[in-house]
DNA sequence: AATCTCGTGGCAACCGTTTGCCATCATTTG
DNA sequence: CAAATGATGGCAAACGGTTGCCACGAGATT
């Protein structure tokens, strides 16, 4: 019925107290800078007339968006799905706005969206990042920046401790009877990649067992028909994969093929994401508290947001804990056939 | 090592290229109001200077922000992630930038954030709305939108056309044999699962098929299990089932209660997510083009947005096929123990 | 040759909010 | 009782663009 009308602004909030506006603004925004009774005038006028502050003007004096870009890799890897979940809640609960940003796995992308928003962004978290670690430092001196799963220096970040999962993978492989793993490899440019082949090989040392890599392979389903391949040529009898969706994929690739999953190869996925307790046979995996990262990258952003980066008050790398959820993939080291 | 250096402005170029601020802005904007050459001076100086325009600022007078929300009742369920793909996809290439926002699956927070973001929004998308049919309409009146699989009066919409998919999919389950089917249903307030529910009964009735229905459930794994044991006790020899979360979730309870698929009982899901081919058994379920879906909605939306509305050039409403896939969670019915 | 057009660029107001500075008035202090 | 202090509110200038209106000059028209 109505026209789409003109929305309410501080303007009119002072014409019908009878105030000027920049009485309302403090009024609303800085508590204390007004007398109470006044203030309470306003607050009514204000809730009277439905009155909802404009952003962008906000934006353009104050200089915060109230807006938080998440940038992933790829929005259909479930990996992120957490991560974004994780995110949303806690930027939600502090009233900022969550911008989802899709790189597309390339790292032009990335700077190039980073750098075009900059303005309209009071900070942005990324989930695997792409970037090389000078551009990364970079970036950071643009705009407030934490990262996830990435180290780099000067830049906040989460850590998913998966290396000391690992661990935890392989002595679990070795009591089972394992000798010879196999690490399935992500790619290269990877940064969590190469820390779990590293985390592999001394948990491996460690144990007295052999351990090779193959790959690199793309943390996707598809390349899991290449992955399985490679495995089953090396004779290996257990392996840890890259992540959960690479194992999946490896998965369906051995049924086709016929080998048996623990029954001739044991199988450890990393991330434990949706479909990890379903797929057949579920999934033994290292479980990666992915919610709670999301939500304490935002704590760490918001909170440096807050403060005017208190040195060392806001510390600066967090690392948190995984551990081995064991399903149905993992098994006995079979009996070498007699050769 | 440098400052945080003040971006630069239209003023800056303005100066470089000794012309006003007026002219840069219609030389950037306004590609045929100003002369070729001043153009092609103020464009380079522009490039030199590395110029960013401030989204904001822009906002503030054109009243276009170039963000388009994306709603979804629940970040992690996976019928969204080709949506939230599809809509980015779409958005990214249009020059917008998605707001993700997770409703919660709330009427209150759906209306709530909608309302308080209008400002800061072109538009939205909104996929499974549980608004009221009146709600949806008075919203459509503040804000352009566009709705996913919900039909309402005078806004826009993409539907994803299952009710046809369930026809296939009641065919395959008779050819197979099956005389009594189970429609297990998915929360009551969700239009789609009404027009499932519809669909279903047509079709069991063409082809004289006994139907009936359990629940309503939640549209999730865990309600997996009460929809399994409700289905088991119908004594039924095959089912559709609301959504594919809801599927796998009595997956997991029908093995666990080792009653075999499809041996015993045969089951069609909907939507087929992510996860539905690698669960065990894979789903046979109803293949929505979900990306496809959020791409049109986006197309459709920003059609509306460039020219003022042309009353009919713009459908209103657009259906999308969908196709039943079968995998391995249907067979024929089972022949019945003699009592 | 005088006028009409049109293409081009500048001026200045405006979008809604924030904020530095000043004026006012009441209260406290010496 | 005069002066200093502090609390409160108003004025006006930003923030970075966009846009309506006007002015100027060149080419076209009569």
């Amino acid at each position: 019925m109505q026209e789409r009308t003109r929305p309410v602004t501080i303007n009119d909030i002072a014409a019908a107290t009878g105030v000027a506006a920049s009485t309302v603004s403090r009024a609303l925004t800085k508590p204390g800078r007004v007398s109470a009774a006044t203030r309470e005038r306003i607050e009514a006028a204000a809730r009277e007339l439905n009155y909802i502050p404009n952003t962008q003007a906000r934006a353009l004096t104050s200089g915060h968006t109230q807006t938080i870009a998440v940038l992933v890799s790829d929005v259909t890897n479930p990996f992120y799905f957490g991560i974004i979940r994780g995110t949303h809640q806690a930027l939600k609960a502090a009233g900022y706005a969550q911008l989802l940003i899709d790189s597309e796995d390339s790292a032009e992308v990335e700077t190039q969206m980073l750098h075009r928003m900059r303005q309209s962004l009071d900070g942005a978290i990324l989930a695997a990042s792409r970037l090389p670690e000078r551009a990364l430092s970079l970036l950071a001196a643009e705009i407030p920046l934490v990262t996830i799963n990435r180290n780099v220096r000067g830049v906040q970040s989460v850590m998913i401790d998966t290396p000391n999962g690992i661990a935890q993978a392989v002595e679990h492989l070795a009591s089972l009877g394992h000798h010879d793993l196999i690490y399935v490899s992500g790619p290269e440019r990877s940064w969590p990649n190469e820390a779990r082949w590293r985390a592999m090989r001394t948990a491996a040392a460690k144990h007295g067992l052999q351990v090779r890599r193959v790959g690199p392979f793309a943390g996707s389903r598809p390349s899991g028909t290449a992955a399985a391949d490679a495995v089953v040529n090396t004779r290996a009898t257990a392996c840890v994969v890259f992540n959960d969706l690479l194992a999946i994929g490896m998965l369906s690739r051995l049924a086709e093929r016929g080998v048996r999953v623990p029954g001739d190869l044991s199988i450890v996925g990393c991330d434990d994401i949706f479909g990890a307790d379903f797929c057949h046979p579920p999934l033994t995996t290292l479980t990666a508290p992915i919610g709670q990262a999301g939500r304490v990258a935002v704590a760490m952003l918001l909170s440096r947001l807050k403060g005017p980066t208190p040195p060392d008050a806001v510390r600066r790398t967090v690392v948190l804990p995984t551990h081995l959820t064991v399903r149905e993939s993992t098994g006995p080291a079979p009996i070498p056939a007699p050769s």
